[in-house]
DNA sequence: GCCTAAGTTCAAAAATTATTGAAACATCAG
DNA sequence: CTGATGTTTCAATAATTTTTGAACTTAGGC
């Protein structure tokens, strides 16, 4: 089942060969590619977790792009997300610069990461111009319905930016 | 600023014209548009439902076509999305075929319907893959700690289903 | 029952988003 | 220091998604 030289002996192989994703860790990938889609996390990114995710150890840079079989750029890039979410953490070892990756202990708290990330931005800036167009509606004598409508969208946006800072510190699950 | 001949007098326009949308219109439209990209749902269709929510009646095909200036394909698909998340209603006149939409009244229950439609299935659908995976890495006697993580995956997926069907009949807003 | 207004469909075009890969950069082991 | 290793950047390309518009369907008023 393996290619030549899996990192067999002691030889530092100078293009070490990957095996591609088992039927097992695809599944799996497709799991978090699907979930991932709903946020619009690309395909790439929700792939690189997968891995991690089924891994036993921390894989590194190469190890990852071999076993996906995507290129240098989409792995930098797809780390890097993660990374931004803290969603990953990398173990280093001493005498390497290479990084090792594996993901964050609390998926749950990941999760919390990315969607704060998503969806405080757009409150935040939302809200002056949320408190404009009701200010504008009423001055301009809207109908009750309307005004009804807009002064509830407010106080959502209000209310979900007061309620955000309550997830900043996301404890351990 | 008015397009020379608004709905005026009595005379049935045979092409109406519409005015584009006001600043305050744009902002709210805005608003919903990147709240909407969170999702992955188009701009096309936040706009629609972002102009029927500050509108005082219900629109119609042409209106919402012509003050968007949008394609008539854009606005058939927008409706049928928004009518299939149960986030617009019609109100017919009688002795016309025309349908007039509004909004949904509840704001909150319709974000509800969306979410439920794209989590739900990808949960359910998850379900035996999952289940799947974690049975292979026990019978490969994978690292425990993978095996942690996958059954605490199965969990969450369980609860998941469980916890969906309380959502069914949101009470309103 | 026609005939037309009202709406839908869907293939093609446009717009957007993701991925690639080669060149640039940074870091650290020697 | 220096050179090679490890990573990032980003313009070009590929893939995907959205929008368009013209042809088609449907429904209901007359």
């Amino acid at each position: 089942m393996k290619p030549p030289s899996e990192k067999s002996a002691g030889r530092r192989p100078s293009r070490p060969s990957y095996e591609p994703l088992q039927p097992h860790e695809i599944e799996l990938a497709d799991f978090f590619v699907r979930m991932a889609g709903i946020l619009g996390v690309p395909r790439s990114v929700a792939e690189i977790y997968a891995l991690l995710y089924v891994s036993s150890g921390p894989l590194d840079f190469d190890h990852i792009q071999g076993r996906l079989g995507i290129s240098k750029g989409s792995v930098s890039q797809g780390l890097k997300f993660l990374r931004g979410h803290e969603m990953i953490l990398s173990v280093k070892e001493p005498g390497s610069r290479r990084e090792r990756w594996q993901p964050t202990p609390s998926l749950a708290a990941s999760l919390v990461t990315l969607l704060r990330s998503q969806v405080l931005p757009a409150l935040e800036q939302a809200q002056p111009g949320l408190q404009r167009v009701l200010a504008d509606a009423q001055s301009r004598g809207a109908q009750p319905e309307v005004i009804e409508r807009l002064t509830r969208l407010n106080r959502w946006n209000s209310r979900a930016l007061e309620l955000a800072p309550l997830l900043l510190p996301p404890p351990g699950a």
